[in-house]
RNA sequence: GGCACCGUAGCCAAGUUGGUAAGGCAAGGGACUGCAAAUCCCUCAUACCCCGGUUCGAAUCCGGGCGGUGCCUCCA
């Protein structure tokens, strides 16, 4: 089956083709660092994550981009209310974004630009765009004049006389249409020099818009083929990148425009203002971080997820049940001295999951897919099936698992490290829950098992749960 | 007001270039177990917000409602 992508600039899912064939060069509006990265960016930088993985497992040859944003208004404020320089500010931000990225199985990007170090790009491509006639200096100011470009409005289907009546102009702006929007800001006074460069124009710096447009050409070059971001982008950031680029050389910037939806916090999305705002680093307190991964990998990209509890208990369960599954098929294999060497993953399972990931990366459906090769493991396993048949399994479940950005770790340790996360998350003292396993385990030698039982109920009673085998008891943190 | 999106079982969620409803959780039954847990097997939507229409055939297309969300200002 061929890639399909849902196209925001057609609004329909189109068969890709790529600039170049083999190659997929890929832009995606990455983080403003002015504070610790919520849950809505872990589902941006996750959704793009697991697409370009997949890519890469299907033979593209990927470029993938994903900048930061460290100057801008809210990074200059933030700073300056701390005594901060912004600059430092917002590095040490991209630092902790990055320890995130880490917990939840973010690749990094083959570039990963930042704004303040493409200044000379920005200030090159904005002479372009006066040159052009598509932008004018005003007192220090340089602003896109937004009815220079006829295609202003395709990507997020507006007219520009809508827009009109919403639009205002900002104290101090120099605007000549309200529409218009800034490319160089003067510096203001009292803004640190951290943040201001000359330009032709004046001191001062760059707009929003105009990081992307300078850094997607300088590492992508003029027309490539995906420029992803939230859907919250298409307004007017991408439409205005989309007017920069397209108005300074002519082409079409990217071919296919892709748009995640949003996190909301019961049925609403997300804010500062609403108060219902979750970081990252608040939730991995809580969760461990392939159990966030998979909660946002369970719904389609496009479509929006609702933060609950629940819906990360369930997530978590089945990373559980991964990890369970990897720990039993090891041992098992090993106990019957497997050694067929590298086996070959089943097409059946890999070409389903496949199919769901090309059709415009639907983890959902992908998801689904992978969770049935596990059953399948545990089901021969206890049916003891031959070694080499278990091994072809285990195999395509651990591969398609990477493929989504799951089950990086070696199974015991991720089974211990997240029972510890689980514990901490219940308060429940795991020190304490192993001398009362001893307990038990004398008692029910002893054949006291109404003794043991009694140990049992009261661990389950604060969320622990016991488990009898071959190799002694074993306990885990109930959800 | 303008522009998008969404509405599928108790809950979550695929399927929407039409062909007769994936998967998970929960629930019930069974195997296994000292009892459990884990694991496996079986059952679980004549039905896809409502009303029309097109069609041999619609959750999927069209029209009209109802309900919800987002964007239109910085925002993943």
């Amino acid at each position: 089956m061929p890639l399909r992508l849902f196209n925001t600039l057609t609004d329909e899912k189109q068969d890709f083709t790529p600039v170049r064939p083999g190659r997929i060069g890929i832009y995606v509006c990455g983080i403003t660092v002015y504070d610790l990265a919520h849950v809505g960016h872990a589902r941006m930088l996750t959704a793009f994550d697991a697409a370009v993985r997949a890519l890469r497992w299907t033979g593209w040859q990927v470029n993938f981009v994903r900048n930061w944003t460290d100057v801008d208004d809210k990074i200059i404020r933030r700073a300056n209310e701390r005594g901060e320089d912004p600059q430092q500010f917002a590095a040490r931000f991209i630092d902790e974004c990055r320890k995130d990225m880490q917990a939840l199985n973010i690749l990094p990007a083959d570039a990963e630009p930042k704004a303040t170090e493409h200044i000379p790009e920005m200030i090159e491509l904005i002479g372009k765009l006066i040159e052009r006639g598509h932008a004018y200096a005003a007192k220090g100011d340089v602003y896109f004049s937004v009815r220079s470009f006829p295609d202003y409005g395709k990507l997020s289907k507006r007219n520009l006389d809508d827009l009109q009546s919403g639009a205002r102009v900002e104290p101090g702006e120099q605007k000549r249409d309200p529409l218009d929007f800034a490319l160089w800001k003067a510096a203001k006074p009292g803004e640190p020099a951290s943040v201001t460069w000359q330009s032709p124009w004046g001191p001062g710096r760059p707009g929003w818009h105009i990081e992307c447009s300078a850094m997607s050409q300088k590492y992508l070059g003029i027309t490539f083929d995906v420029h992803g971001g939230g859907k919250d982008l298409v307004f007017p950031h991408h439409e205005n990148e989309i007017a920069q680029s397209e108005a300074a050389s002519g082409n079409q910037l990217a071919n296919f425009w892709l748009h995640n939806g949003f996190v909301t916090i019961d049925a609403e999305k997300m804010s500062k203002s609403l108060g219902n705002f979750r970081t990252i680093r608040d939730l991995l307190g809580q969760w461990d971080g392939e159990a966030l991964r998979a909660f946002l990998l369970a719904t389609h990209y496009r479509h929006p997820i609702n933060f609950t509890e629940a819906a990360v208990a369930d997530a978590d369960r089945r990373i559980e049940y991964f990890y369970e599954t990897l720990a039993k098929g090891d041992a098992y294999l090993s106990q019957k001295k497997y050694t067929g060497g590298e086996p070959r993953p089943v097409d059946e399972h890999v070409a389903a999951f496949r199919d769901a990931m090309e059709d415009d990366f639907n983890t959902a459906e992908a998801m689904a897919r992978v969770e049935r090769v596990y059953g399948f493991v545990n089901a021969r396993i206890d049916a003891k099936a031959p070694p080499a048949e278990v091994a072809a399994l285990l195999h395509t479940a651990r591969t398609l698992s990477h493929v989504l950005g799951l089950v990086a770790r070696a199974p015991l340790d991720a089974i211990r490290e997240r029972r510890l996360v689980a514990a901490r998350r219940k308060g429940i003292d795991p020190a304490e829950v192993d001398r009362q396993i001893e307990e038990r385990i004398a008692a029910r030698k002893a054949k006291d098992f109404k003794a043991a039982d009694a140990i049992r109920n009261k661990l389950a009673s604060i969320g622990v749960e016991l488990r009898d085998g071959p190799q002694g008891t074993d306990w885990r943190v109930l959800l």
